[in-house]
RNA sequence: GGCGGGGUAGCUCAGCGGUUAGAGCAGCGGCUUCAUAAGCCGCGUGUCGUGGGUUCGAUCCCCACCCCCGCCA
């Protein structure tokens, strides 16, 4: 078997939020399939980073009021802890954010000028006159146009199924600001997807890079009609790599995202003293991405034209995986199924989630259920019951003592195990790891009977019958060690602990077919707890959010539009001193559109002039005579209209929808909030 | 609507032209007691979605239909 180059991706983590069991789907896939070929003595090495760029990551930084920067390096650092947790090795883990990310953008950027690819077009698009920016589909929400449903994003109606434009929603609101949009002309830069067509038609249809369905899905659905041109030009202000020839423009987030797989492969190589052109020019590496379904169109469309045009190797396959559900459904807050890595992680053993995921996963892009009881029965009945059983259940016979110098007779099953080996590797290239799974675990369950029938516990009753017992036990535990060298890419810590139990490392693939003699056997270590199932319980408990008030039946949009703000000390909220006030005047500012000027009192004279956005909302007689709650000490601000020293606080999307907050009777001026 | 995938034992699935259709889990009965209440043995008359067709022979091929699921920038 001739050494392999390979280079292996899954898709870039998005940096505006946390690692969920949803993700991890694809991390564990890949990362099976990456140690796999380690174990097989193939030269592979597993590239990933984060997805940083994009109005996501801004308007969130800006919410949580720090810089993109800040937030995007404490994603990396918490997406990179909880990947290692879940023993997700990867050779390197990047940033699309890099100067090497850049460099690369640029050049591919380069090529497609060069091969006029580029077209400009002016387009329409939706403008958020309050927070200063372009609105992505998911950040406009309104009344779908078709069937009336409230509350659709700006893409596509989820009650009815219809797709249109966000500037076709009825009623259009911005989820950032409650504001309501406008539709702005922005000059924008096309790539010319069609020109690649016949291209990517042959490429698709062609060869092993794709699955036949994915082939099938999209031959009848993109590559049968024009290419539309594909938008990957953003007008500022926006967080990412700004056009060097395009100034004021960045590239769309799309764009430099998989280019990252480039990047952070360039990273690397500069770390280890490598060329990139033998990683990613060379007809004989192989190139292989690891992505879910939903990203389908960007890996098998945009990317292989983005390669091509800028003379990069096309992927040697695209593997597409499914969703993730939970006993059979989405992935829900409420019901606690929307399980973060690092919930899963205070409450049980990533072992258990790798080898379940790896008994249900196929070659296909069918979604994978995790069936909690499943979960609970596979793991204990598998792994606990009949695999690391052969260990434990015999080890402590030859504890400190040293294995047969001779492999004794075991009716076949140590070359049964060998002969399976092939067909095991076979299902693990293919990515059928649970064919893969079947065929250990069917090995196990002809390894129980030979202890069985052994019955080493008898043995060691009789010192006549030491050698006995001792070549009982080295077939049990050569039986068990293959099959951990077979699960290896599975369960890394398995196969670690299994290594120092027999003072030998489990290295290459090749371990499965010798079997180790003259071992000493070291003291027997717990290999693997059973799951429990309130464990499993805890952690759903853990996951869920509480349900919603069943009278009040409130809505989720205010806090789509404004998620929830980081934790702060009590000391940081001590800082703003609200007080009560009586609002003692309040005028028109005639030359402002928004406010209002108003004189309140805080009691003993002290008097305070705001000037307060509720003209919209608010005539200056329904204020006289009532009370607010105001910033006391807010410093002072000079306005073109005189300077405000204060405000009153208020709630609302804005415009004609803002709520004053009130007090309720007993309360009076200059009392302090707290 | 179009395209794709699927409908096999209570549950999860394997098998995909050929001997009486399989495995795991669950259930029942027994054995064992070395092992983390683990292990071993035994127990399945299932219209292989429905109806036609091809064939010596179909769960497996062909046609029609029904039902589920996914995707449709």
């Amino acid at each position: 078997m001739s050494q392999r180059r390979i280079l292996v991706t899954a898709a870039l983590p998005y940096a505006n939020g946390h690692i969920h069991i949803g993700h991890l789907l694809e991390y564990v896939q890949t990362d099976i399939w990456v140690r796999f070929q380690k174990l097989r003595g193939h030269r592979c090495i597993f590239i990933c980073a984060d997805d940083t760029h994009g109005t996501p990551i801004m308007m969130r930084a800006r919410q949580e009021g720090r810089s993109e920067l800040d937030l995007i390096a404490e994603m990396h650092a918490r997406h990179a802890q909880d990947f290692a947790d879940f023993q997700i090795e990867f050779d390197h883990y990047g940033s699309t954010n890099s100067p090497e990310n850049r460099v690369v953008c640029s050049e591919i950027w380069r090529a497609l000028r060069l091969a006029h690819l580029v077209v400009e077009a002016d387009i329409q698009q939706l403008f958020d006159p309050e927070a200063g920016v372009f609105l992505a589909d998911r950040f406009v929400k309104g009344t779908c146009p078709r069937c009336g449903a409230p509350d659709q994003y700006g893409d596509n109606c989820e009650k009815c199924g219809h797709t249109y434009r966000p500037t076709d929603l009825i009623e259009p609101r911005s989820t950032i600001s409650g504001a309501v949009p406008e539709i702005r002309r922005s000059r924008q830069l096309f790539i010319r997807l069609e020109k690649l067509r016949p291209f990517l038609t042959e490429w698709t249809q062609s060869g092993e890079h794709l699955q036949r369905e994915v082939a099938n899905y999209l031959l009848g659905n993109f590559l049968q009609d024009e290419l539309r041109d594909w938008d990957v030009s953003r007008p500022a202000p926006y967080f990412g790599f700004e056009i060097p020839d395009q100034p004021g423009n960045y590239w769309y987030v799309w764009f430099d995202a998989p280019i990252g797989y480039i990047g952070s492969t360039r990273q690397w190589c500069d770390l280890h003293s490598e060329r990139l052109d033998v990683w990613w020019r060379n007809p004989e590496t192989e190139i292989h991405h690891f992505i879910g379904k939903d990203i389908t169109y960007f890996h098998t469309l945009f990317w292989p034209a983005m390669l091509r045009t800028a003379g990069y190797q096309l992927p040697t396959r695209v593997h597409i995986h499914g969703f993730l559900t939970v006993d059979g459904r989405k992935m829900s807050k409420r019901d606690g199924t929307f399980v973060l890595a690092r919930t899963y992680l205070e409450h049980l053993d990533p072992s258990w989630f790798r080898y379940y995921l790896a008994s249900k996963l196929g070659p296909r892009l069918d979604d994978l259920d995790l069936s909690l009881d499943e979960f609970a029965t596979k793991v204990n009945a598998d792994l606990v019951g009949k695999i690391v059983n052969l260990a434990s259940r015999t080890a402590k016979f030859v504890e400190g003592a040293r294995l047969s110098d001779r492999y004794p007779e075991d009716g076949g099953l140590f070359a049964r195990g060998v002969e399976a080996g092939a067909e095991i590797a076979d299902a693990y290239e293919q990515g059928d790891y649970n064919r893969a799974m079947r065929t250990i675990v069917a090995l196990a369950d002809a390894a129980n009977p030979y202890v069985e029938e052994s019955r080493p516990w008898s043995l060691r009753n009789d010192p006549a019958q030491a050698d006995r017992l001792r070549d009982v036990c080295s077939v049990a535990l050569n039986l068990y060690r293959q099959l951990v060298v077979y699960l290896a890419p599975v369960l890394p810590r398995l196969a670690d602990a299994t290594g120092r139990l027999f003072g030998s490392p489990i290295v290459s693939w090749g371990d499965a077919s010798k079997p180790l003699l003259g071992a000493t056997v070291a003291p027997f270590e717990h290999l693997m707890k059973r799951v429990e199932r309130k464990d499993v319980d805890a952690m759903i408990e853990a996951s869920r959010e509480s349900a919603p008030d069943p009278v009040h039946q409130d809505d989720d949009g205010p806090l789509v539009a404004e998620p929830l703000a980081a934790t702060c000390a009590i000391d940081d909220f001590a800082k703003v001193d609200l007080r009560v006030a009586r609002v003692v005047a309040a005028e028109d500012v005639p030359q402002a559109k928004k406010l209002l000027k108003l004189t309140l009192s805080l009691g003993g004279g002290q008097r305070r002039t705001v000037f307060a956005g509720i003209k919209a909302a608010y005539t200056p007689d329904q204020l006289v005579g009532r009370l607010v709650v105001m910033v006391a000490n807010l410093a002072p601000r000079t306005m073109s209209f005189g300077v405000s020293e204060g405000m009153v606080v208020a709630t609302g999307p804005g415009g004609k929808d803002v709520f004053l907050l009130g007090v309720d009777a007993g309360g009076r001026p200059g009392q302090r909030v707290h």
